[in-house]
Formats: C-alpha cells, structure tokens, sequence
DNA sequence: CGGGTTTGACCGGCGC
DNA sequence: GCGCCGGTCAAACCCG
C-alpha cells in the first residue's frame, strides 16, 4: 500500500494529450445501495473518449504567496484514472476525502466532484466523474501519492484493487 | 460543536 | 486584450 501507484508511473511531457494515462476498467458492484435501475443491463466495454484536454498544472498553492520563483521548476504529478462501473459516486478507497468543488463538465450532463485527501502533508487529489452516456460508469482520477496508511478496512475495495493489480502486472 | 458538503465567486492559462 | 474554460477557494450551511 505504499504507493501502489508507481505501476503505473508513466513520465511524457512531449505527448499527445490524449493516452496520458491508463485506465482501467473493473467492474464493481460493491456498495451499492439499492439503486436498482442501472440503466439497461451491461454495456460492452467503456471506451468513451474522455475529454482531457490540456491542462498541465503544475505545483498547488500559488494565491496569495508569491515572489518565490518556481526554482525547481514543475513538477509533474502522474495521474492514474480508474473507470469503474458502479451505482454510487464515491468509491471509498479507505482514505478520507473532503469535497473542495463540483463543476459542470462539457460533454457532459453530469457534474465533476473534486476531493482532497485531508491529511496534514498529504495534497492527494482525486477526481470523480460520471459518464452522461453511460450513468453506471464512473471515472475516477487519482492525483498524488499517499504518504500515509489507510483508516478503514475496506474490505470490499480490496476485492477491487485486487483486480486492478492484475491489469497493472501486464 | 466540529468536520464535511454546497455553491458561487475568483483565478490563471490559453485561444481567438 | 478579451473571453472561455477548467480548477480552486471560501463562506455558509448541514448533519452526526
């Protein structure tokens, strides 16, 4: 659990926009509630294009504090995006997560939650979106490491990581 | 009461 | 230079 993320590092800054990142595909059905009506049965595969546009940011925190010149330059932080087909939103991966913002995507009818992992030193970001074609689909983007262990159990969550290891040993 | 969510405003980058 | 766009902040609100 330490960062399992490293699988996945990937570093291109000359590339296309698009295919910056995995994505994996599970298929969750854990913590659902009694949703039911899932929006047809199950649809094949989910390779949607996602709109990811540029945005290259860069190091957080640049409101207030200013004069310190980036000296050491940007630093890429690897994103590693799950697609997940599940009824509920919030894939609770163990760690905890505060809210920060919602915003309307284009493309899309549904709305983009931005969490934040609330840990002291620990700036992990994460990005849920939820198809508009496809409501039973949901994307999440992990933004950052953890550098902390996780407070629940999560047994169920296991069974989906889990899953995602054997996409990452290929 | 405290921590998390909500929601509109604000900001920085990029395109036109 | 301005407007769009995506991301973040922050004050108010909500809920355990």
């Amino acid at each position: 659990m330490e960062n399992y993320a490293h699988s996945f590092h990937y570093s291109s800054s000359s590339n296309p926009p698009f295919s910056d990142f995995p994505i994996m595909t599970t298929t969750s059905d854990v913590m659902s509630n009694s949703f039911g009506a899932g929006g047809g049965g199950n649809n094949s595969t989910t390779q949607e294009q996602i709109t990811t546009d540029h945005h290259h940011q860069e190091e957080v925190k640049s409101g207030k504090k200013k004069g310190e010149t980036n000296n050491t330059k940007k630093m890429k932080k690897p994103r590693y995006a799950f697609q997940t087909r599940s009824q509920v939103d919030i894939l609770d991966d163990g760690y905890r997560w505060r809210k920060y913002g919602q915003k309307a995507v284009k493309n899309n009818k549904f709305p983009r939650s931005y969490y934040r992992c609330t840990h002291q030193g620990c700036n992990v970001k994460k990005q849920v979106q939820r198809l508009s074609k496809d409501e039973g689909v949901v994307v999440t983007t992990y933004e950052g490491m953890h550098s902390h262990p996780i407070e629940k159990s999560t047994d169920n969550f296991e069974h989906i990581l889990s899953q995602m290891q054997i996409y990452t040993a290929m």
